[in-house]
RNA sequence: GGCGGUGUAGCUCAGUCGGUCAGAGCAUACGGCUCAUAUCCGUAGUGUCCGGGGUUCGAAGCCCUGCACCGCCA
């Protein structure tokens, strides 16, 4: 049986998880769900990142202890994931007891083939910060933090060999044209090790940082947090000889965003090859989500936090549109209306739409139940097979290969092509023809299998919705006895099996909704646009004829109006400055019919009166010629 | 300062070896349908392919140069 393993990084338990977390781990997520799809036996490992100087630091602001806090921040991460219907197999933390054995065990060992030596190291060094500066990070030659200059210190530690290591990593990358991809981060490793290599500085004395690993071999160190956290990839599976180790290394997908490409793609790879075991096989680097400005609140919009966006957006609207919107790699922009958008296009006109149809029909002509092919296939029902068939080709080659975005465009051509096939088959004329019937079976059962085969194509992304429309399709079998080589043919949905309709898979996002969401995030001041035709025509606008008018006492400017718009009603209009209630009888007015009734100065309003004013005049509006009370304004 | 990337329709982006390459989706306008979540289907556009020069029978793609943005390194 074929093996998979995917990793994302242990992420770093100082700041609360964002959508770029989310983004890495659901890509993780999708394709570990994918190869299992295929049958692979899988595992999909996840973490926390614990130990380090900047964690004592969050801990001390936070007014915790190191543990603690680290423990609080863990929990948060392990929380979250399935709440995004995440399924990693392993949480692992670097303050596991299993896991710091393995790092001194690895410490042990390539301090023991004698590529750990002692030396000392001069840098500048912050007193107030407790650590070293180089250069460029310092500001006017200053501490950033401190503004005082740093001073010349000499400190010992222990240092890996890494330049030793240089030429066969050089090497390695450029034999194993997927070892680091895609390729522009490939380049960027490359050209990195066109400078000769330092050594990696791989300890912290104790009395400046005590919160990390012990060095085995001296115990007044502890571990720099790197080579503590990388082992994390190895530790989890049992490194050295046990059978998750044994049966998953070096299968292994990395999956990390460019802001650490240093470490895992020359660290970590010179560190496996001191300690003596194989390379990982891929390392996959995407992008970053970058957030519209000037949308959100600048002091709490920078950060995303995919736990806000799912109640209001659903979980596999958001976890589609971080694998459909980011092409793995480069940057992507995230902003709430982009979301929509995806949302009300693709998943409800495209998705939810040809589910909906196809199932309403299949009640309506079939009872409900999955007719048998009828008549001899015609060009264009197996044109739709072929649209089904290449979406699963394309998902078979594109997904392996961090292509999400162009699965998924691939899959969504088999829907629209779906949608197509329901317009010119026109099932609703066969209906009325009973010489059609035949037909009409052909008809319902290719769009019924073009359903099922997007189902599975989608179950990695969206497992959830896949779910419901296998089940509703009559799927017996739970999520994960599907295989894809196995149940996407076409022609397997079994015959008279009952469907269910069930509610609608995605809801249109209306506008009405999205003004409102936005108005409760960011307060803005309300804006004159984009009101839809449907917002527009809640409103009964109608034309009457004023009956009766007289001023309201002790009221200045409004006057209580019978109008009669083919049923009388009392309207109380603020126009009193303007009109001698006596030269508005017999007027044609417009009104808003359906205005919520309110009470002014004490008497009943049903409705409003329509007026132009620019400030100064106010003239009420009237159509230009009479027309019968009642008429409809649109 | 060195190296690299990006720049294509209102927006987001495809465009392999130089030859139906002026494209898709969204948005817009108009038309059709009524099974469906006011959905779907069809039609219609709009372009200094960042600017300038060059190579070529032919350049969005190659070369030189300028500009803008981004990344890595120093």
């Amino acid at each position: 049986m074929k093996r998979f393993y995917v990793t994302t990084p242990i992420y770093y338990v100082n700041a609360e998880p964002h959508i770029g977390h989310a983004y890495t781990t659901i890509v993780s997520d999708v394709l570990n769900r994918f190869h299992k799809l295929l049958g692979y036996r899988t595992f999909f490992l996840t973490g926390t990142d614990e130990h380090g100087d900047k964690i004592v630091q969050a801990a001390q602001e936070a007014g915790m202890d190191p543990k603690s806090y680290a423990d609080h921040i863990s929990a948060l991460f392990r929380e979250t994931w399935p709440k995004l219907d995440i399924a990693n197999d392993c949480f692992i933390r670097t303050t596991d007891p299993g896991h710091m054995r393995v790092v001194q065990h690895i410490l042990q060992k390539v301090h023991d083939s004698g590529d750990i030596y002692f030396s000392t190291y001069k840098g500048l060094y912050c007193v107030g910060c407790e650590r070293f500066y180089t250069e460029r990070e310092l500001v006017d030659g200053k501490c950033p933090d401190h503004d005082r200059e740093p001073v010349e210190r000499e400190e010992a530690n222990y240092f890996f060999r890494m330049s030793k290591y240089q030429d066969w990593l050089i090497g390695h990358i450029e034999s194993n044209p997927h070892f680091i991809r895609p390729e522009r981060y490939r380049n960027e490793v490359l050209s990195f090790l066109k400078e000769p290599l330092e050594d990696l500085c791989i300890s912290r004395p104790r009395e400046r940082l005590d919160w990390g690993i012990p060095l085995p071999f001296d115990d007044r160190y502890v571990t720099y947090v790197w080579f503590d956290a990388l082992i994390n990839y190895v530790s989890a599976i049992g490194y050295p000889d046990g059978p998750l180790f044994r049966e998953f290394w070096p299968c292994v997908q990395h999956i990390i965003a460019k802001d650490i490409l240093k470490p895992h793609g020359i660290y970590w790879p010179t560190m496996i090859r001191a300690a003596g075991f194989e390379p990982y096989q891929s390392l996959n680097v995407h992008g970053y989500w970058k957030i519209n400005e000037g949308k959100m609140s600048k002091s709490k919009g920078a950060v995303v936090r995919p736990l806000d966006l799912v109640p209001r957006y659903g979980l596999d609207a958001f976890r589609y549109f971080l694998m459909r919107e980011m092409v793995f790699g480069l940057d992507a922009n995230f902003s709430e209306e982009a979301l929509v958008q995806r949302i009300n296009s693709d998943l409800a006109n495209d998705l939810g739409n040809l589910f909906s149809r196809t199932l309403a029909m299949t009640a309506r002509y079939f009872g409900g139940r999955i007719p048998p092919f009828g008549s001899e296939a015609e060009a264009m029902d197996r044109e739709l097979e072929a649209h089904a068939r290449q979406a699963l080709q394309t998902a078979m080659e594109e997904i392996p290969r961090l292509g999400f975005h162009k699965a998924l465009i691939s899959i969504w051509e088999c829907i629209n092509a779906a949608n197509k096939y329901i317009d010119h088959a026109a099932p609703w004329n066969l209906a009325k023809d009973p010489a059609c019937e035949e037909r009409l079976r052909t008809v319902i059962r290719c769009a019924l299998e073009a359903n099922r085969t997007v189902a599975l194509l989608i179950a990695p992304f969206m497992p959830s919705t896949a779910r419901k429309m296998l089940e509703r399709l009559g799927g017996a079998k739970p999520m994960d006895a599907y295989r894809l080589d196995e149940d996407a043919v076409w022609g397997s949905l079994p015959d008279g099996t009952p469907v269910s309709k069930g509610e609608a898979l995605f809801p249109r996002i209306e506008q009405a909704v999205k003004e409102k969401e936005k108005g409760e995030i960011s307060a803005k001041p309300p804006e004159v646009e984009g009101v839809t035709i449907e917002s527009f025509q809640k409103i009964d606008l109608r034309v009457g004829v004023v009956k009766e008018a007289e001023k309201i006492p002790k009221s200045n400017k409004l006057l209580r109006l019978v109008v009669d718009m083919g049923e009388e009603r009392q309207v109380v209009a603020g126009i009193g400055r303007h009109y001698a209630p006596e030269e508005l009888v017999g007027k044609q007015v417009v009104l808003v019919a359906n205005l919520q009734p309110a009470k002014l100065m004490g008497v009943e309003s049903h409705g409003m009166v329509l007026a132009a004013h620019d400030g100064k005049a106010l003239r009420i509006v009237s159509p230009e010629e009479p027309v019968s009370p009642g008429a409809r304004v649109s």
